[in-house]
DNA sequence: GCATCGGATTTTTTT
DNA sequence: AATCCGATGC
């Protein structure tokens, strides 16, 4: 097996580097997902390792999938028994065999980022709390923190009286969980980690099964995966981590780079490999790169070069405002696809969700297809969790979150007197609602029954007794069969149909869900919620459509695309006005470029607007100071990067603009027609012969009678007259 | 119990 | 601009 074959040196030392800790530090496009692969080919192939002994955590799992993929191709299958995943799921693997010594049940759900606000939001309307003062947004963001650093409510640090109310918000939120038999992204890691802490020979059990352990996009680990890491590996200290300190992206959620220090610290005599040669972009790209995360304070300056060669130069585009900035992007795509350009090579990315809205407009006006990458916008709509609520209720009937959600929708005729009697007889019981509702399912006999009024008491029973059923079945049924089964029981497609167009789409969301459902065939209901519940955005990368890309410069990390446009390049999109007042998080909006611009094989667009509009208020803004930093000689285009453009300058660019964009109107659709009679000014009375768009510009041919001559003008310059 | 209206609030990034 | 929340009225 020539597993070396191609490999350049540094990337051969670290796919057979021996035992013992290894880290790579590994450039933008410097092959580190090919390293990976290949070493896990060669602990198995060359130093006799079972697959079964190896774990390899990746972010995203679409990486891993990929990864799985490639090291069955290599090893022609022989891969049975590897553990490929991100930490995520892992963990919640190990959670669900180990749950004998948990406080929860094997068959946990796991809560969804608007579960978790949910369950804040209601520990602190509980507690009498003002949800003004203590937003539950800010609360849970406190919460996950000290979760990342594996703190509990016992050791919540207090500073202030609000820490205090927090701490107890805290306590409360976590009691909710486990009543609801649930745990949120960071218990998943948390109480992994407190396992292995607090349960030698449960550790042990892990610690000799993943006798190697890979990570990758190690900077992008927090204090509960460092530590994971270090109970897994700490006694056998194989263990191999792939990582880039400029990359890191992910501070704010607790996310430490300093892990790589800690790594040299805990593990010493750590090889270090460096893998700077570039196998993705021109030299360029790389120069401008460089140009901009050289200026981050303490950093160990890093190389990157290519055999490439230079390439085209970088281009820079100023618009007057986002939505001309989006025309002219997909204005740009369009023209390169009739090049011969397939759809597929272009990416957009953009700092805020918010700003692809102007991006789908511009693709849609122009009529062309594209993909947006985010899995929180599908699985966040309203439809949708609806139908994973059920799911979660008939696999989980503890989870008060998703009874909640379901109990009376759509409209069953119980409104929330009748759910807090129904509270009120949960808690005397001492059982979950689901449970005292199970029980009402039998009609009169239940013993509960005559707690309600009629009314009540029958709405709950008819609704228990489907609850009922629906647990019965999905013993037997796939989740496929399941979902049509409630869909079918509770009406519900007439019931999003409202006669609108919204009813429909959301329908055919529903349809959406019912296919990747179809996939789950051979598994289990479980795993299809586990999956649901753990999907990245950037799992949602569907690389097979042939179509441009949307994506926020977060969920790009990781991916390549031979033309990629950064859009937004303005101070207070990028960097972000919110870390202003940080330096540590200016440098992280730094590292964000960065990675956008490594994104890019052979051509680059960086583009902004000189008027940004955000909750509806449009302000004129400045150029992204980054963009400063970018040598002249390396762009080219309308926006003189290398100066800040003077107020003055600014306001002459704005009024240009304004009088250009007046007269040409949307920049893809023709005002004129031919045929169509005109007036010029000087050439008098004519006729439209040809009218086409180019460059954004709408280009008019006119036969001047009077004249007898053909002009060809451009329609935003000349002021021509339409003639009924 | 449910629909409607108006005011507040939001957007930074996400497993 | 769009969504969410609470108060009000039926």
């Amino acid at each position: 097996m020539e597993l070396a074959k191609g490999l350049n040196p540094q990337q051969k030392q670290a796919m057979t580097a021996g035992l013992g800790p290894i880290l790579v530090m590994a450039g933008p496009g410097s092959g580190k997902t090919r390293v990976l692969t290949q070493r896990i080919a060669y602990l198995i192939s060359h130093m006799g390792v079972r697959p079964y002994n190896i774990l390899a955590v990746t972010f995203t799992n679409k990486a891993s999938k990929q990864m799985g993929e490639r090291v069955n191709e290599i090893l022609d299958g022989e891969t049975r028994g590897l553990s490929l995943g991100t930490f995520h799921a892992i963990c919640a693997r190990i959670l669900r065999r180990e749950s004998e010594v948990l406080p929860f049940d094997n068959n946990f759900v796991i809560f969804d980022a608007d579960d978790q606000r949910g369950l804040v939001k209601s520990a602190i309307k509980e507690m009498n709390l003002d949800d003004k003062a203590y937003r539950p947004h800010s609360v849970h963001n406190s919460i996950s923190r000290a979760k990342n650093e594996l703190i509990l409510p016992d050791d919540f640090p207090i500073n202030t009286y609000r820490d205090e109310v927090v701490q107890r918000i805290f306590v409360r939120y976590q009691e909710l969980l486990l009543n609801s038999n649930a745990l949120d992204f960071d218990d998943l890691l948390l109480w992994t980690a407190q396992l292995l802490e607090e349960h030698p020979v449960v550790r042990e059990k892990y610690a000799r099964r993943f006798e190697h352990v890979l990570v990758d996009e190690f900077q992008d680990t927090n204090m509960a995966q460092y530590i994971l890491l270090k109970h897994l590996a700490g006694h056998h200290r194989n263990i191999f981590v792939v990582g880039d300190i400029d990359q890191s992206i992910y501070r704010w959620r607790g996310a430490d780079y300093r892990n790589i220090m800690r790594f040299e610290q805990d593990f010493p005599n750590a090889q270090t490999i460096l893998l700077e040669q570039n196998y993705r972009s021109t030299q360029n790209i790389l120069d401008a790169a460089m140009a901009v995360i050289d200026k981050n304070a303490h950093r160990k300056r890093k190389e990157l070069f290519t055999d490439r060669g230079k390439g085209d130069k970088l281009v820079l585009q100023e618009t007057f405002d986002g939505r001309e900035e989006s025309t002219y992007i997909v204005d740009t795509i369009a023209k390169q696809v009739l090049k011969g350009r397939q759809p597929g090579d272009f990416a957009v990315m953009y700092r805020t969700n918010a700003q692809s809205r102007l991006l789908e407009e511009a693709f849609m006006r122009a009529g062309l297809p594209y993909k947006l990458v985010g899995a929180q916008r599908f699985y966040g709509r309203r439809e949708i969790k609806d139908i994973l609520a059920y799911l979660r209720l008939v696999h989980n009937p503890g989870d008060e979150v998703s009874f909640s959600r379901v109990i009376n929708t759509p409209r069953r005729k119980i409104g929330n007197k009748a759910i807090q009697a129904l509270r009120t007889v949960s808690i005397n019981e001492k059982k979950s609602v689901s449970e005292v509702l199970l029980d009402l399912a039998g009609g009169d006999q239940s013993e509960y029954y005559g707690a309600f009024s009629t009314a009540q008491a029958r709405a709950f029973s008819s609704f228990g007794k489907l609850l009922r059923n629906w647990r019965t079945e999905a013993e037997e049924l796939k989740p496929l069969a399941l979902i049509d089964r409630i869909l079918n029981d509770i009406d519900y497609q007439s019931f999003l149909d409202d006669g609108t167009e919204e009813g429909i789409e959301r329908w055919e969301n529903v349809m959406e869900l019912r296919r990747l459902a179809a996939e789950y065939e051979q598994r289990s209901l479980i795993e299809f919620l586990e999956e649901v519940a753990l999907v990245s955005d950037q799992d949602t990368v569907d690389s097979n459509a042939n179509v441009p890309t949307l994506l926020t410069l977060h969920a790009a990390k990781g991916l390549e695309y031979p033309v990629v446009f950064i859009s937004g390049l303005e101070d207070g999109t990028l960097p972000h006005i919110r870390s202003f007042d940080d330096p540590e998080s200016m440098e992280e909006e730094r590292r964000l470029l960065y990675v956008g611009i490594t994104r890019a094989k052979d051509r680059l667009y960086l583009t902004h607007a000189l008027n940004r509009s955000t909750y509806g208020f449009t302000e004129p803004t400045d150029p992204s100071r980054f963009l400063m930093d970018i040598p002249d000689e390396l762009t080219e285009g309308s926006a003189p990067a290398g100066i800040r453009i003077s107020s003055r300058q600014r306001k002459f660019q704005e009024q240009t603009t304004w009088g250009k964009n007046d007269a040409s109107a949307p920049i893809i659709e023709p005002t004129y027609r031919a045929g169509q009679n005109v007036r010029h000014p000087t050439y008098g009375e004519g006729m439209v012969l040809n009218t086409k768009i180019d460059d954004g510009e709408e280009i008019v041919d006119v036969f001047f009678g009077e004249m007898g001559t053909n002009k060809r003008l451009i329609a935003s310059f000349a002021k021509l007259e339409i003639i009924e």
